[in-house]
DNA sequence: TTCATTGACAAAAACGTTTTTGATAACCTA
DNA sequence: TAGGTTATCAAAAACGTTTTTGTCAATGAA
C-alpha cells in the first residue's frame, strides 16, 4: 500500500500520482514536480510485482548463464566483462539486468529452465550465450514473443539479432601467421562441436590453409573442452604421434597454457622449436613462459552493443533481422608463436 | 487469467484449484491429483509477480555481483562454482537464484542498488559476496529485516549468518611451509586491505612468523589488486630492493603468476632459487612453470553451505547467529616453493 | 451568450494470485 | 433423532499498480 499512501500525503489521487510518475502530459507540471520531489523524499519505488502484473513490463531482461561444464566455464571467462558492458547500456534505458544459473545443461532442464523464466514472466527480454550450431532456444525464445539478442550466432532458418566476435577471422588470422612463418602442420586444438564459435574457428583455420593450398589434416584438429587439462592431454597425444605438428592454435589461452605445459614436459622449447598461439588474451596470457601470441577481443564493448541492440529491440525501433554486430579481432604477437625450425 | 482458466477447465473455483496446487489439506486427494495433473497438461505456471503481489513471497534469493574493478573480478574467480552449489542447494528447497551486476563501486551507488532490490520485492533473502571489514551492506540488509547470509566475514556487532573459508589457516599453513623450508626473509603480496579476506591472510602469516619468532617486516608485506599484473609489479619491486625475500606467498594464483613471471625476467628459478607459492587452485596452477604451490578448498561445496544456510533461515528454522560455517582448506605442494638455498 | 474544446484531475476496473471466511453435505455422537 | 464435527469445496476480499473512462471547470470560437 504503498502509492496510496503518496497519494493520500499529497492530497492527491492514485491516478493521478501514478500518471506524474510515469510522465504522462496530463499532469500540471507544478505537480508533477510535486509529486517527484515527495516520492524522492518519502523513498517511494513502485512494487515490481504490481507493476508487471498491471501493465506487462518488468523493466528487466535477462541472461541465463550456462553451468559449469566441461571446463567451459562462460561466467568464469568472459561474463564478468561482457555483462557489465550490457548492464552499462541497459542502465541508460531505464532496464535491469538479471541472471540466473543453470546447473544442468541436458535440453530437457534447459527447455524447463527457459520455459520458467520467459513464462514466469519476469523478464521483458532476453539474452541467449553461448550458443550452438543447433539451438533450440532460439526457437524456444521466438515462440515465446520476446525480444531476444544472442551473443554468438547460430544456424536457423528465420532472421534474429546476433552479435558476435569475429571468430573466423581469429583463427584465418593466427594460422596464417603460422603459415606465413612457414608451418605446414598446423594443429587445431579446438572447443566441443556443438558449439557455433567452434565451427567458425574450425572454419577460419581451414580457410586460411587453403589459401596456401596445404590440405587439412582430420589428425591435426582435435577437440576437447576449452581448459587448460584439455590442451596438456591433446597436446600430449599430437607430439607422440608419428608426424608431429611443428604450430598448435588453440581455442583458448587455458589450452595453450595446457599445450605448453606438455610440450615443457618432453623438453620442447615453444617459441623455438614448437609454435603455439591461443586465443583470448586472457590476464595470464601475458605472463606465462614464453608469453603467448592470442588473439585480442573488447568483450566489454560487445556487452555495450548487446543492451543497445536489447534497447532497439524493446523500442521497437529495429527488427531482429536488422540487428547485427560483428566484433573485430586483434592478433596479439608475443614469444610463444615462432618460424619453422 | 491463467489460474481461472485451469479452474474453468476443470469445473472447480478458483480456490480449490489454488489450494490444490499449494498442497493445503483441506482439499480431497482425488481432485488435488486431478487439479495437479491438468496443470501440468496445461502448462500452467503461477504468474510469479502476482503471487509475490499477495503473498509476498517471490521465492528468489538475489546475489548482487560486485564490479570488475582493481583486477579483483569476482565473477571471474570463484563465482562460477560458488553460486552453483547455492542454485542445486535453493533448488532442492523450492527457491531459486538470481543475480545483478554491480558496475560501480562507490558506496552511493552500491547503497542505492541494495535498496532497489531488497526493498523492490524482487527476492526473499540475500546472499552477500565480497564482505570488506566495515561492510556498510550488512547493516543495510538487515535494516531491511530479509534474511541473509554472507560469504566471507565482516566486522559487526550484531551477529549474522555467514560462511566462509578459512582464510587464516590457509595463509598460517602456506607460510609455515616456507619457514620450515628454512625461509625467514618471507614476503607476502595480498589484496586490498578493506577485504576481509586480506586481513585473515595477513593474519595467518603474521601467526605462522610469530610462532617461530620471526619479526613481521612492513617492508615484505605488499597490498595490490588481485591480479597478475599486479603479483609481477610488486615482485620485482621486491627484487631490486635491498635485501630480497627468499619466498613470497601470494593471496591469488594469479598474483603468483606474475610474480614468477617476475622473478624469470630476472634469471632467477622458481622453485629453487626462489620459492612462490599462490592461493586457489585454479585449473591454470597447476600447468605453469614450475607447477604452482597453492591452497585448494572446496568452493562449491561452499557453495551448498550457503544454499542450505538460506534455506534454514528462510524456514525460520535457524538465527543468523546460529549459522557459522568455516570451510577448511588443503596445502596442495608443487614445485614452486622449495628450501632455503 | 452559448456550445464545443481543452486542461487537470479523480473514480474505478483490471491484472492473477492467495487467503479468509462461508457454505453444504456427510458423518458422527449421545 | 438432534446437535455438533468434519470434509470438501466456493465466494469474495485483498495485494499495489496501470489504464480506461469520467468529471468539472476554464477557455476558446461562433
Amino acid at each position: 500500500m504503498s502509492i496510496v499512501l503518496l497519494a493520500r500525503d499529497l492530497g492527491l489521487s492514485i491516478s493521478t500520482v501514478s500518471r506524474a510518475l510515469n510522465g504522462y502530459h496530463d499532469v500540471a507540471p507544478a505537480t508533477k514536480q510535486r509529486v517527484l520531489k515527495r516520492a524522492r523524499e518519502i523513498g517511494y519505488r513502485p512494487n515490481p510485482g504490481a507493476r508487471r502484473l498491471k501493465s506487462g513490463r518488468s523493466s528487466l531482461v535477462g541472461v541465463i548463464l550456462p553451468a559449469a561444464s566441461d571446463g567451459v566455464r562462460f561466467v568464469d571467462s568472459v561474463a564478468s566483462s561482457l555483462l557489465g558492458g550490457v548492464e552499462v547500456e541497459l542502465e541508460n534505458g531505464g532496464y535491469g539486468l538479471i541472471a540466473t544459473m543453470q546447473t544442468r545443461n541436458d535440453l530437457e532442464r534447459e527447455a524447463a529452465l527457459y520455459g520458467n523464466f520467459i513464462k514466469g514472466g519476469w523478464v521483458d527480454a532476453l539474452l541467449l550465450v553461448r550458443t550452438r550450431v543447433a539451438d533450440p532456444r532460439v526457437e524456444l525464445v521466438r515462440k515465446a514473443h520476446i525480444p531476444f539478442v544472442t551473443y554468438g550466432r547460430t544456424e536457423t532458418a528465420e532472421p534474429y539479432a546476433w552479435v558476435d566476435t569475429d571468430n573466423e577471422k581469429a583463427f584465418y588470422l593466427v594460422t596464417l601467421r603460422q603459415i606465413e612463418f612457414g608451418h605446414e602442420r598446423i594443429a587445431l586444438l579446438n572447443g566441443p562441436l556443438e558449439y557455433n564459435f567452434v565451427r567458425l574457428r574450425e572454419k577460419g583455420y581451414t580457410r586460411a590453409l587453403a589459401k596456401h593450398r596445404i590440405a587439412p589434416d582430420r589428425l591435426l584438429m582435435l577437440n576437447g573442452d576449452l581448459s587448460e587439462v584439455s590442451g596438456y592431454a591433446l597436446c600430449r597425444s599430437l607430439l607422440v604421434s608419428a608426424v608431429p605438428p611443428t604450430a598448435i592454435v588453440c581455442a583458448t589461452d587455458a589450452m595453450a597454457i595446457g599445450a605448453i605445459a606438455a610440450c615443457r614436459e618432453r623438453g620442447m622449447a615453444v617459441g623455438h622449436e614448437i609454435s603455439i598461439a591461443g586465443y583470448g588474451n586472457s590476464s595470464a596470457s601475458g605472463f606465462c613462459d614464453p608469453p603467448l601470441t592470442t588473439i585480442d577481443h573488447a568483450v566489454f564493448e560487445n556487452g555495450r552493443h548487446i543492451g543497445q541492440s536489447l534497447l532497439r529491440l524493446l523500442r521497437a525501433e529495429a527488427k531482429p533481422a536488422d540487428i547485427h554486430y560483428l566484433e573485430p579481432v586483434v592478433l596479439v604477437p608475443r614469444k610463444s608463436d615462432c618460424p619453422r625450425k
